[in-house]
Formats: C-alpha cells, sequence, structure tokens
DNA sequence: TGTACATCAGTGAACGCGCGTTCACTGATGTAC
DNA sequence: TGTACATCAGTGAACGCGCGTTCACTGATGTAC
C-alpha cells in the first residue's frame, strides 16, 4: 500500500467523521461540503477529491450508520445467554435503543424521515440487512420455544409474503415477529422525537416491559 | 367583523396553504418565506405582517398537521360500530395510516425527525393530544371486553406512570395499550420511510393483520 | 539506480443561486369626535 | 354625515450570509523503462 493510498483512506476517514459530527449537531440538513471541509483545514472544492457530491458523502454516512446498527444488535445478540432467546431479543432491543439515543440523527438518517432531495441508491440496501438478519434469527430462535395457542392466521397475500421472508417458520408466527419489530422502532422512534414528553419519564423501565410484552407475543404459536 | 379582518384571515389561510403545499413537495426544510410570497404574488418582507419569523409558520403547520390527525382518527372512531371495540380500534388505524400516506410530509412533520434548528413552542402540545385522547378511549373500550390470562407485571415505577395516564385502568393493560400504540406508529413509519420495500408489498392487508394482532393483545386482561 | 512522464491531491477564484430579516416608505382602511 | 388621525398591509431595496459545483493551475508522489 503506498503512501498515497494510505493518506488517501486516512483523509477519506477523517471526512465521513467530520461530518458525522456535524450531522450529529445539526441533522442531514446541516451537512455542508464547505463546513466539513472548513472544519479540516481543506478548501472545499479539495472534498471533490474524495466524494463526487453531497450526496455522494451522505450516502456514506447512511451506509455507515446501518453498518453501526447492525454490529450494534450483532455484538448484543453475542453477549446475551445463547439458550435463552428471550434475553437475546432483550438484549437486542436494549442495545438498539442505546444506539438510537446515543446517537440520535444518525438514527433519524436511518429510520427518521428521509432527508427531502435525496434518494437513496442502492448501495444502502444490502447494509440495512444486517440488524435485519439479526432479529430474524432471534425471533425464529423464540419461535422454537413456543406454546401453543389460538392464534389468527394472516389473509393469504401476507401470509405468501410473510412465507418468504422467514421459510421455515409458520406465516402467523413470522406476522408476531414483525410486529414486535414494528413495536421496538415504534418505541424507539416515539421516545427520540419527543412523543413520551410529559408520559413516561422512566423510559428504561418502560421500554424493557414493551420488549417483555414482545417476547411473550412471538411466544405464542398458532 | 370587518373587511380588513375578513381579508387578513384568508390571505392567513392562503399563506398556509402554499406553504403546506410545499412542504408536501419537499419536507420541512424546502419551506422558504421567500418561495411561498412568491407563488402568492407576494413580496417576502409582506409575509412578516402574517407570520414573525418562518419558525412561526412552522409552528402554525405543525399545530394543524396535529389537529387534522386528531380529525381524522375521531371521524374514523365515529364511523365504527360503536358495540365492537376491537372494530374502533381498526378503523381508527386504517385512517391514521390513510392519513400518513396521502400527507407523508405533514406526517413526518409530527412523527418523523425532528426539523434541525426548529424547537416545538408549547403551543404544540395541547394540539397533539387529540388522537391520543382518541387512542386512549378506544383502548378502554377494548379492555373492557377483556379475556382473563398471564400478563407481567410492569416495574414499579412503570406502573406508576401507566397508573396516571389511565387511572381506570390496570398498569399491565395500559402498557399493552402503549405498546400497541407503538406498534401502529411503527408499522406506519416503517411503511412511509421505505423500510417495507420489496419484503412487504400488499401493505393494507398486512397493516390490516397488525390491527388483528394489536387488538387480540389488549383485549388479555391480568 | 536514474530519468521522463503520468497520475493525483490540493489551491484559489469564480459562477450563480437562494435564503431570513430589517427598514423607511406609500396608500388604503378603520375609528373617534 | 364629515373630517382628522391612527392603524395596518404591502412595497422595494438592501444587508449579510452560506451553499454546491466547476475549472485551470501547481507541485508532489508514483511508475515504467
Amino acid at each position: 500500500m503506498t503512501a498515497r493510498a494510505r493518506a488517501r483512506a486516512e483523509i477519506t476517514g477523517e471526512i465521513k467523521a467530520t461530518a458525522r459530527r456535524h450531522i450529529a449537531e445539526g441533522g442531514a440538513t446541516a451537512l455542508s461540503l464547505r463546513a466539513v471541509a472548513r472544519d479540516l483545514g481543506m478548501v472545499s472544492s479539495a472534498l471533490y477529491r474524495y466524494f463526487p457530491s453531497r450526496d455522494a458523502l451522505l450516502t456514506a454516512l447512511i451506509v455507515d450508520a446501518f453498518d453501526a446498527v447492525g454490529e450494534v444488535a450483532e455484538k448484543a445478540d453475542r453477549s446475551a445467554s445463547p439458550g435463552d432467546a428471550g434475553d437475546r431479543w432483550r438484549a437486542v432491543g436494549h442495545a438498539v435503543r442505546r444506539w438510537a439515543l446515543d446517537n440520535p440523527h444518525e438514527y433519524a438518517l436511518v429510520y427518521g424521515s428521509p432527508v427531502p432531495g435525496y434518494v437513496a441508491p442502492p448501495d444502502t440496501i444490502e447494509p440495512a440487512t444486517r440488524i435485519t438478519t439479526v432479529l430474524m434469527t432471534v425471533l425464529s430462535a423464540i419461535a422454537e420455544e413456543s406454546v401453543p395457542r389460538f392464534m389468527p392466521e394472516p389473509p393469504a397475500s401476507t401470509a405468501a409474503e410473510l412465507a418468504a421472508i422467514a421459510p421455515d417458520l409458520p406465516p402467523a408466527q413470522t406476522a408476531l415477529g414483525m410486529a414486535a419489530w414494528a413495536q421496538m422502532f415504534g418505541a424507539i422512534s416515539l421516545e427520540l422525537f419527543g412523543h413520551l414528553e410529559s408520559v413516561v419519564y422512566d423510559r428504561d423501565a418502560f421500554f424493557d416491559h414493551l420488549l417483555t410484552l414482545a417476547i411473550m407475543e412471538v411466544r405464542l404459536a398458532p
């Protein structure tokens, strides 16, 4: 690896780090190439040696953010008791929420409203699957411990789509998994975007209880 | 009411309508006083006779959006079969989702990531309660039909907060209501912000099934 | 090992743009006597 | 009912700002012979 290539990688990293810091302060709209360049003591046009446009830099950051949540989720799953699927879900849930609270603007980048004028290129799809994979694995594990109980069957179209998502699981149960998924991100978004203000104060405990409920739900079998 | 006052009310309405249109196209960041004025054939400084600043206009729009979802929810609740609490929840859920799909940027204004640099003044709190009231009422109605079953008790701190939200309901059941609430907005946000892309196609059916699951859940009693 | 040429990073000036907000003003509408 | 004065809506110019992107350039680093 030549000195030039090493320098290039390093500076690319610095640009992204600075951009991330700016986003952390003012959200995606506050991302300005000129401001990033200023912070790095470069002239704004120099950034074009590293990223062909502002949107390209934004895309890189979105990919990184997806990757970061994914990694956080994987690590949490590994650190949970392997035999206890419920505990795994709980660990992943708390870890994702923690990451969201620590990096609210990066969370918003990924799970918040789309950035106006920005269209996500296909490159962002693959990194997005990383966390989904973790969640799906844990959900399957919970399903294996499931307790039979009456459960409404999803409509035919939904059943087919759910079967495509998780071929090994009964669609009715995958549906519960999707519900748990929606609940988890719904709870995080509501908290992060201010809708628990003056309503729920001990948010750790509240979120933990929602996780408990979700685990109980998914444990039901059709 | 004088001619002047009438004209003032009318123009205020036109300004808000134009601003809403701009937001519908480009999101909150795309809201520009100059652009709105241009569209109305006015000079930009004239807007300052109606709104003291850009943020004030934005606040007015947020209040309107909260009001709009609230009204949609109320209407849907009234149009459902009064005796069937599950049907009421379903009707409200579908109506809110419909509104969100029809007005994605207004939904984002209210339930999406916060607008950078904008801090919501206290005036926005009260209109926000309108939809919450509807949801709470319906949840209580569902709870009345509840079927006893084992259910985990929320931790003490959460139980106290839940008791403050719904004094007439057992906290464990209110918790299920909050979970249903998180699930509903989670599902809408995931759909609207692109996370069901290439995963779920028949989204009406999918959402309806999630509502079914939520209703079933809330129907459980501690 | 040394030289000639190609590649690349970074510069600085410029283009063209849009923004929020202020201010002194004109002329129309409303109000008090 | 008519007049004098106060209020208000809208104008147009200006201030000061920041932005993304392009382009011709200099000088350093890398590569092929």
